[in-house]
DNA sequence: CGTTCATTTGAATATTATCAAGGGTAGTGG
DNA sequence: CCACTACCCTTGATAATATTCAAATGAACG
């Protein structure tokens, strides 16, 4: 049962598509509208923007853009947590990106999608067609502007994990992972967590660092065992000693 | 010996800093004008570009910027090849990038940059001081528009070559980054090369695939020996066989 | 012709993956 | 409320792969 929207635009796993938003409360009324990429527009021009979008809401599991596929659609995340993948012919899994609310997904000014997006958490996002999104963003320099500033910052962030990815052994890995993961689930400019919940399986940690689930289990209950971090429960973490987990983390 | 712009920057390294190029034929003499982000300015505004720019000369080996200093200045690449790379604390390196003429060089819009430059041959950059390549940028929404393009080509590249990081074997890895090079060192939309000279050295590929250098060695030996590849000298390669060395690659 | 540096090759070792059970937990239905 | 069942995670033993350490070869350069 797969839904087309009016766009003649087609959403896998036939999610509910709500009528267009024109209602322009819709932006007032959301979430993320000031940390976004749309935070900067004027107030008329969010509106024109939000008429072109659709709030849509992904079951935990779905996968919104397929690896390969067209670029027909992008959408900024309002809830949820989702992961960016990439894959080899024999199914190996790499998780390249994980997105978290009022982060920006799919590739604008482009002819396909480099990676697949799958929702980890159910999620809802404000999604615009290819067409209608790149039509606006070329018109407002302000829109892209921030655009490339997140586009900018999230190469930085890919780069930064293909020096873990290339050069870090196991356990580095492991500490680098779960300090990241306790600096970017604080909120905004506010410290680092002391202890959280992981959004992601341990096969879906394993598929971040380049692992196997295995050496993930084995790391975690090394670093329990002396003393460093605490597990509470099966995806809860607490650090217990942030400063050697650095140490152990081992980056520039 | 450094030497210091009248614009109170400064290049590490102490290479030649030539007069400002206040000629406008410059950019009109430019051998990337029809490739880098300026190719689509007006010809006033290129000239006005031009004005805030320098024309410098890098000696292979010389590192224009380093990872986590402040990122003082950009630059458009002109002619020659270079390195982004990352490391660890204790040393070990990790190719993030490499980037040839027309190719644009430094972090815009951010505090610091994220990764070290360095020149692989000797090189010539089209340099601006980051004040005035910003304050121009945002005035010229053409060129942000041409910036933005080029840093999402970044990121999925970025993001393919953490795939391989992750989830590729030495075999996998060395065959990618052959048929690679052979696309990239072609000419713009020509066909890949079957022959060609490689812009790295063995502990440079090492560095780009997240191997050792013996690895990378043993893996061209037994490609050779297998007749997949002949390399009839230290850094040239000659595909003889692509379809198999594609098989080698395994990529999605 | 000798020196130097990059690369290749070899042998031993280390790390992580793979294969194979075994435990725990949550959710389901009796 | 208590099995039962799935699924996820952990643990153990073994194997594969890449690294490390060491030495030899070879090309480039003065």
């Amino acid at each position: 049962m797969n839904m087309h929207f009016d766009l003649a635009q087609t959403l896998p796993g036939g999610m509910p598509v709500p009528a267009p938003c024109s209602d322009a409360s819709f932006c007032q009324r959301c979430e993320v509208r000031d940390r976004a990429i749309c935070a900067t527009l004027e107030e008329d021009e969010r509106g024109a923007l939000n008429r072109l979008g659709r709030r849509v809401t992904i079951a935990a599991g779905q996968t919104v853009m397929w690896e390969g596929d067209d670029a027909t659609i992008v959408a900024n995340v309002i809830d949820g947590t989702l992961k960016l993948s990439a894959s080899t012919g024999d199914g190996r899994e790499q998780i390249v990106g994980v997105v978290y609310p009022s982060d920006f997904i799919g590739r604008p000014f482009g002819r396909s999608t480099p990676h697949s997006v799958t929702a980890l958490t159910d999620a809802r996002l404000c999604l615009f067609t290819r067409g209608a999104f790149d039509g606006f963003a070329r018109e407002h320099p302000e829109l892209e502007h921030r655009l490339l500033q997140r586009t900018l910052d999230d190469l930085d962030r890919a780069r930064s994990w293909m020096l873990l990815l290339g050069r870090k052994n196991a356990r580095e890995k492991i500490a680098t992972f779960l300090l990241d993961m306790s600096r970017r689930l604080a909120r905004e400019g506010e410290a680092p967590l002391d202890r959280f919940d992981l959004p992601l399986s341990r096969q879906q940690i394993a598929d971040v660092l380049g692992l196997t689930i295995e050496t993930v289990s084995r790391q975690l209950t090394d670093l329990k065992r002396i003393g460093i971090i605490a597990l509470p429960g099966r995806r809860m973490v607490e650090i217990r000693d942030r400063a050697a987990l650095l140490d152990c983390s081992e980056a520039a």
